[in-house]
RNA sequence: GCGGAUAUGGUGAAGUGGUUAUCAUCUGAGGUUUCCAACCUUAUGUCGUGGGUUCGACUCCCGCUAUCCGCACCA
């Protein structure tokens, strides 16, 4: 970084901080690396990123939005696979008080215990005895998942339950995907998102905003047939050009309709995804020339999922990855699935049912059953697979590999003809996941603009007036002959309106007072002055332009 | 986690082993001013934290915490 960006970035970090935009969380004990607060004007702007973005996707018309919470039990992020990729297994020495991790301690037991279940593990510890390499005591604590994300106990004392501080929101959508089935009548494609926090414990938090350890996320978790081709219309953006980075090539500039047609984003959805976040992030203020799109490498990408491309946005820290748009397959459902034993599928009607003859045999329950016993289940899937010639008695190998003779008087003829119109089957998934703080951060970062007045750095904060945390400033150009009054009775009137937020500012000279608005990014000042009290009309006087207007005071009530 | 640098009012900077720590700016109050950081008066506010050396530490030494820059991992 050179020292004149890193000047303005020492400027705009002074900036949000005096002004109460960004700053650094529990300063006053000394701070705390990674956290961050969003102070009096930084909250507002928070807020509505947030509240575009739930606006943003809602439009599509079959996204719904839930909340989960952020303590989850350890069960859910084993089952996604979250305990295994993010986390070490330690344990303590009880005489010395060394934390070790548990695979390191028992590599001479096991020729791979980084591949062992956490139960797994406390077994091998528990039968193998390891001595503390610190203190070569033998008194080892009970094993525990640490590291990336935090550990937290759900309940009281030893009857409490293992638990994290959820790493990212998508979790609490799959787990509830029975219940988003539902709700929207049983039909793909449709979407859950959520808008939240997400922790994670880094090892090294760095760059301010770039890498918290608690931040802001919002996931949209889409839920596809894999079977049906969505006809996305790219239309709208015919009249873009991406910026592309294809996995293992060269930046290219492609309209979206040409890179889907072409194979190059390699599902129309992820595709449309990359659409969407591009109007997403220039609604909120990211300046397009400094976005691109980047494809994971097949490396890169995790090993079940199909396509992954990152929205990067360049600012004081280089290029920085703040979307992540995923093809995650069927893996989170499948895994969710495989751990509970619950059913996470949608269904598929068959466009013609199909019909099924049966003509075979099956077991005479009354008499097979009290023969067989226990192994009468699979006596009769053993007998139902048997052609129709067999003839009996007859010796049969079950699936357990036993041979069980069976007689006549255990069987009977089996024809039916089945009709099937459906199968189930485990929806696709694909992934929008945005970093609401870096997103916040670079947009701060490009809307920051330093123009020269006379001899003096003037600073303009060129928030887009959907996200600026403040919309009107009301200044009475001196505070006497009746305009105070005016003014605060104004602000009053435009603080009163839902969802409208006027600061009333009297001291310092006028241009003060609009330097002040323009460096927090308010869009419009409004002016009481001598002439409002001859004729009852107003100054609006526009941050960007500089330009100011006359309007009837009650035009603004 | 490893290596290097840093820590003084809200912000940005000076400075010293010696008893009221300096400046600019900001902020508050008052005055003045007919619209883009004007001016005058006045006030508030600082040596990151814990220990050690010392008669005395903001200053020297050691931990800790935080910040910044490299290395490894990521939204």
């Amino acid at each position: 970084m050179s020292d004149v960006e890193n000047s303005r970035l020492e400027r705009l970090s002074g900036m949000l901080k005096r002004r109460g935009i960004i700053l650094p969380a529990f300063e006053i004990h000394g701070g705390s690396k990674g956290l961050y607060d969003f102070g009096p004007v930084g909250g507002r702007i928070r807020n509505r990123v947030n509240q575009t973005w739930i606006d943003h996707w809602t439009s599509l018309g079959n996204i719904t939005e839930i909340s989960c919470p952020t303590v989850t039990p350890y069960e859910v992020l084993e089952a996604s696979g979250h305990v295994g990729e993010f986390s070490d297994f330690m344990t303590d020495c009880n005489a010395c008080g060394e934390a070790s991790r548990a695979d390191t301690l028992l590599e001479d037991f096991h020729s791979n215990p980084d591949a062992l279940s956490k139960t797994d593990l406390q077994k091998l510890l528990v039968e193998s005895k390891p001595n503390c390499p610190a203190c070569g005591a033998c008194d080892w604590s009970d094993i525990s998942a640490q590291n990336l994300m935090f550990n937290t106990t759900i309940g009281a004392g030893k009857s409490g339950r293992q638990g994290f501080l959820r790493p990212e929101t998508a979790q609490g959508m799959f787990t509830s995907f029975q219940s988003l089935y539902r709700h929207n009548r049983e039909r793909l494609p449709f979407g859950a998102i959520q808008v939240g926090k997400g922790y994670r414990n880094e090892i090294s938090p760095r760059q301010g905003m770039i890498r918290l350890r608690e931040f802001n996320m919002a996931e949209l978790e889409y839920f596809i047939d894999p079977e049906v081709d969505i006809n996305h219309d790219f239309s709208k953006w015919n009249e873009i050009s991406f910026t592309l980075i294809p996995d293992g090539g060269e930046e290219i500039s492609k309209s979206l309709s040409e890179a889907v047609e072409s194979g190059l984003i390699r599902h129309s959805t992820v595709g449309y995804f990359i659409g969407m976040t591009y109007d997403f992030l220039i609604k909120v203020g990211i300046n397009p020339d400094k976005l691109r799109f980047r494809q994971h490498e097949s490396d890169e990408m995790a090993h079940y999922a199909l396509d992954c491309w990152d929205a990067e946005i360049f600012g004081s820290y280089g290029w920085v990855e703040c979307v992540g748009i995923a093809h995650r397959g069927c893996y989170d459902l499948q895994a969710h699935e495989d751990a509970t034993g619950k059913t996470l599928r949608a269904r598929r009607e068959f466009k013609e049912p199909k019909t099924i003859e049966i003509d075979g045999w099956t077991i005479e329950g009354s008499v097979a059953g009290p023969a067989f016993r226990a192994l009468a289940g699979a006596v009769k899937e053993a007998i139902e697979s048997l052609p129709l010639e067999t003839q009996f008695p007859c010796e049969v190998i079950i699936a357990s590999g036993e041979k069980v003779m069976v007689n006549p008087e255990h069987v009977k003829r089996n024809q039916k003809t089945e009709v099937i119109s459906g199968e189930w089957f485990i929806p696709h998934v694909v992934e929008p996941a945005f970093g609401i703080d870096r997103i916040i951060w670079h947009v701060l970062d490009h809307a920051f603009d330093e123009i020269e007045k006379g001899d003096e750095r003037y600073t303009v904060l060129r928030l887009n007036q959907e996200i600026a945390s403040i919309d009107y400033c009301v200044f009475p150009l001196f505070e006497k002959d009746g305009m105070g009054e005016i003014a605060r009775q104004l602000n009053n009137k435009i603080c009163s309106k839902s969802g409208v937020i006027s600061l009333y500012d009297s001291s310092g000279s006028i241009g003060r007072r609009y330097a002040r608005a323009d460096e927090i990014g308010v869009p419009v000042c409004i002016t009481v002055d001598h002439q409002t009290l001859e004729d009852n009309t107003v100054t609006l006087r526009s941050r960007d332009s500089g330009e100011q207007k006359r309007v009837n005071i009650e035009s603004l009530y």
